[in-house]
DNA sequence: GCTTGACTTGGAGTATACTCCAAGTTGTAT
DNA sequence: ATACAACTTGGAGTATACTCCAAGTCAAGC
């Protein structure tokens, strides 16, 4: 697969494909004639990081884990704990946005439905 | 309450609170000898703000929202639908997140469970 | 063998949302 | 009266995450 059906595929441009290669959130993917070629292993390590971006993960911690991976067994300790870090914040700000989330519903529930009714009551007056 | 008061209490920074009324965010704050002094009213909005703020509602949307505000009754409707479209947005990214938690959950609780399990029996090995 | 289209690179540019700074003003404490 | 702390402004600077561009390479079709 060559960049630009990895990228059709998730939905991102060629250049977020290199842009994270670069950065080393993806490792260096096998080239054929100086052309990119994913397999397999890439197009799932792709979907991890895009997924992980898409919860808002910062490019640098996924940068951090990437790198943690190639060195290997002894920091699986560390990467497991990195994981619950993110996953710890990722839960506080899921609170978050539900809160926002609610706060919108009853704004558009409830407030602007009253809000309109009254503006109709006052239209009839006139 | 002057801004630092403000800011104290909301966890953001004063220059935070100037840039946001800058931008509109939040209607001109009255002032007492130059200082701003923000009363209840704007206390709730900016409450509001930040809110929508820390779920990912943009700077310009808001913006967008506090301009109709001020042209009165006959944008109801309309900011209504502004609010309809930015829950939806809103929504779509508590799914994406939700997802990436379980992942993280799983890679944590299960995956990486048994990628120690299968360390320690390679260290016995030896 | 030449054009075409898609790829490559390094590096510059952009959008968003702050964040910091310099220079000036004001209310309060000594 | 003066020093101090906290406020003001406009504007420049920064962090993050892309996004775009120029110049070049390469395989395929004519």
């Amino acid at each position: 697969m060559n960049i630009s059906e990895v990228a059709e595929k998730f939905g991102i441009s060629a250049d977020t494909l290199r842009f994270y290669e670069k950065e080393g959130l993806i490792a260096s993917v096998p080239r054929t004639s100086g052309a990119r070629n994913y397999g397999e292993k890439e197009i799932e390590n792709i979907e991890f990081i895009i997924c992980m971006r898409n919860a808002g993960l910062s490019v640098s911690v996924l940068k951090e884990y990437m790198n943690l991976i190639k060195e290997g067994d002894k920091s699986i300790e560390i990467r497991k704990k990195l994981l619950s870090n993110q996953r710890k914040l990722l839960k506080q700000k899921l609170e978050e946005m539900q809160k926002a989330y609610d706060r919108l519903n009853y704004k558009i529930e409830v407030f602007y439905p009253k809000l309109l009714e009254k503006e109709k009551n006052l239209l009839k007056q006139e």
